[in-house]
RNA sequence: GGCGGGUUAGCAAAGAGGUUAUGCAGCGGAUUGCAAAUCCGUUUAGAACGGUUCGAUUCCGUUACCCGCCUCCA
């Protein structure tokens, strides 16, 4: 089958078709880098980096662009919060700058650990300031703008159109806002260019045709995605808290502007959950990739587990559930590695029904399934590893390059396991027995092969 | 309060109106001096109630519980 993605702007499968043929324009929402990602922001990304592969399976070529939010991501509420970059900065003692800077190292590191591939295009909002100015500018000349004492701001009362990614209920929203309004005019309109207060002084602020100040968080996305991508460009994705705010308030610009609703499709990744509960920075303890690393994981095994659930359905977190992940992992490389030399062609007819599952909405878990269906196959060795690495270039597990670990043993333990291989092969099981325990009280596990022993730590 | 989604075996998680999802764990067997690893086989399902149907875990309705968004958020 051909591709078909879900798209929420129509809530519908829809057959994917590239406004030019061959070629993908793709934006996904990047981090904020006022603190670590977790490996919930991770599931995202993960989903993005299988979107793309799967794309280029397809035959597209996809021009892929991303932005680093290093500025204007307002802490709390109602417009009227503290900078996440300037609070960073107080909470660390580090400039603002230093922060972004810091921050998106360690988010570019985890994308390498990860196996995600980087994006064609990685944009600061910082080096987009003009940009953004002028596309509020082109806001304001349509007349959707108003100002108030501390910003310019987006009326979304002018705007019909307002709120149908989100299938808003603007009545019930007016009715139910639990965020007071201060000096907007409706509940769901939001800051455009917000002015610096002359009691803060701002290490991140610009002058602007409005006043000195930085920009709202919405705008940097509808400016560069216009930049690199133009008016209307093929799919737009983010996280699934995305739809009702960053998303609307994105096509609620890109409208006023320039009368696009910015992206052809639109695609939300959903929730990593903890206890229940979504995994979230602002409630204190999250998870990231170094934690993983720290406790004994292979960042990859991660990678894996997010292929276990649609990225459409919210996905339930726990070490078992990781352990699962890592043990199948390792036993599929394994495996895989154990296969020799792959062979010059996969087996098409499993290729082709691999192709059905992906592009039938990504669908990642069943082509896993079928993933152990070919290792259990009666295919040749050559041909089965063949497939098996065609399949990975959807996964991005690297069966291709994986080696098992050289572990280094200590010279102690290469003695008594030598002495142990001795005696079993003398077969003195008892004195055999005995150094099999000085090895496990050496903290080492011995696996008699048919040639050779391995070692194993515990 | 408004809007949306979910409830599948010990855990995680798919598809499908009737035919094994899959992985991990468990159990049985082969193998092994004993193990480990590996291989083979296999037990546990679909919130509750009602409806449609020859047949529903799958479609429809009601109830219960859970989660997300509406506020910074992947």
């Amino acid at each position: 089958m051909s591709l078909h993605l879900y798209d929420t702007w129509t809530r519908s499968l829809r057959e994917f078709t590239p406004l030019q043929p061959g070629e993908v324009g793709l934006y996904t929402c990047g981090p904020t880098v006022y603190d670590y990602q977790h490996i919930g922001n991770y599931r995202t990304f993960l989903f993005e980096d299988g979107l793309k592969r799967v794309l280029r399976l397809n035959g597209l070529k996809v021009n892929h662009v991303m932005n680093i939010t290093d500025v204007g991501h307002l802490v709390s509420d109602g417009d009227d919060g503290e900078d996440k970059m300037e609070k960073g900065s107080r909470r660390t003692g580090k400039t603002a700058w230093d922060i972004a800077a810091l921050y998106t190292e360690s988010f570019v590191g985890d994308l390498k650990l990860l196996g995600i591939d980087f994006p064609t295009t990685l944009c600061k909002a910082t080096d987009n300031i003009p940009e953004q100015i002028a596309f509020i500018e082109e806001i304001e000349k349509k007349g959707y703008t108003y100002i108030t004492s501390d910003g310019v701001y987006f009326d979304t009362a002018k705007q019909q159109s307002y709120g149908y990614l989100g299938r808003l209920d603007i009545k019930g929203l007016q009715a139910g806002a639990r965020v007071d309004l201060g000096e907007k005019r409706n509940a769901t309109d939001y800051a455009l260019w917000k002015f610096s207060k002359p009691e803060d002084k701002r290490q991140m602020e610009w002058d602007a045709p409005w006043g000195r100040g930085f920009p709202g968080w919405h705008i940097e996305c509808s400016a560069m995605a216009h930049k690199y991508l133009g008016e209307y460009f093929d799919i737009h994705c983010g996280g699934e808290d995305h739809i009702t705010v960053h998303h609307t308030n994105e096509i609620s610009q890109s409208e006023a502007a320039y009368g696009s609703r910015l992206s052809n499709y639109w695609m939300h990744g959903y929730f990593l959950l903890t206890n229940d509960a979504k995994m979230s920075k602002s409630a204190g303890e999250f998870l990231r990739v170094q934690l993983l690393i720290d406790k004994g994981y292979d960042p990859i095994a991660y990678r894996y587990l997010c292929l276990t659930a649609h990225y459409r359905t919210q996905m339930t977190f726990s070490w078992e559930s990781l352990d699962a992940a890592q043990i199948a992992l390792d036993r599929l490389r394994l495996n895989i590695h154990s296969m020799g030399a792959p062979g010059s062609q996969p087996n098409a007819e499993y290729v082709a029904k691999f192709m059905d599952k992906l592009n039938d909405d990504l669908n990642f878990p069943q082509a896993l399934a079928l993933t152990f269906e070919v290792s259990k196959s009666d295919l040749p060795n050559a041909e089965k590893k063949a497939t098996l690495l065609k399949f990975d270039e959807a996964f991005g597990l690297g069966f291709a390059s994986w080696q098992p670990k050289e572990v280094d043993v200590p010279e102690n333990v290469r003695t008594v396991a030598d002495a142990r291989w001795a005696a079993r092969n003398a077969k003195d099981w008892a004195e055999a027995d005995r150094l099999r325990g000085e090895l496990t009280a050496l903290g080492w596990t011995m696996k008699d092969g048919k040639d050779a022993y391995t070692l194993t730590k515990l």
